[in-house]
DNA sequence: TTTTTGTTATATTTATAGTATAACAGATAG
DNA sequence: CTATCTGTTATACTATAAATATAACAAAAA
């Protein structure tokens, strides 16, 4: 997996896991249908507990990235991904807003802002060399 | 005081007080050197403890953004505030990431999320109108 | 001197994060 | 059918953060 937590962070390590799943789907290095490690196994392979594994998973069920069967295992959706509706675009504009206006303080204009906001949406749609060379 | 607080959300709300003073500080609205209310007078206004209030105004006392005095009280820094260096952009991209990584699963293209930040940005800078007629 | 200021010190409550076990129930492979 | 692996649920415990509540201290200014 490739998956890498920082246990010192002050993000939480279920956030940090369901972040980098979210991103796997982004940059399609997980593939709609993919199957997922068992939340016993992934646990096990992080060093962490099943509990933590679970959480995240849920979180992700809960928004629709993932599905869950019983003995399937979790797999990433194979059906249409959630999309940017009303609702996750005030949440979105919500947590964008504090950071903007703190870029805005330290004197970043808005050209550097926008292009570091760019820069970022590229190197996750199309990440620097995953193991793998092409899909 | 122009502080809004929604004591129901998940941000905690010494987070949301500080975001807001260095809104503020962005927008104009709060001017180099402008005395800020005493953690108790804004604790009573904001009907919360001063304790939380303390903790916002220290972090951005420890960020830059504030000066505090003995007797004179809490001041917008007067002098340069903090740049946007590497420490910066570093921490901003790591917040940045999630949120720009789920955009894009979302199916929100490049420049609607660039787009967006821009209006976030641009709202900052020049808000719609406080409250108030004059000045 | 008195008041107001930030500051420090405790203490308590609540919620979240993370771990640790254990057990349950459905699906599948043997 | 049986054994195993799956997600799931339940409980319990520790640690930390957030928020509140009092109280007191020390510096600055009126």
């Amino acid at each position: 997996m490739f998956v890498e937590l920082d246990l010192q962070s002050e993000v939480p390590i279920y956030k940090q896991l369901a972040d980098q799943l979210v991103e796997g789907i982004a940059s399609g290095t997980l593939a709609p249908g993919q199957a997922l490690p068992s939340v016993r196994t992934l646990a096990a392979d992080l060093g962490i507990n099943l509990h933590t594994v679970n959480k995240a998973y849920q979180s992700l069920k809960q928004e629709g990235f993932l599905e869950i069967h019983r003995k399937k295992g979790v797999i990433v959706q194979p059906g249409p991904l959630p999309t940017a509706d009303e609702t996750f675009k005030t949440r979105l504009r919500r947590d964008l807003r504090p950071l903007a206006a703190e870029a805005l303080v330290r004197g970043m204009n808005e050209q550097e802002l926008t292009e570091l906001m760019q820069t970022l949406y590229r190197s996750i749609q199309n990440p620097p060399s995953e193991g793998g060379t092409s899909r």
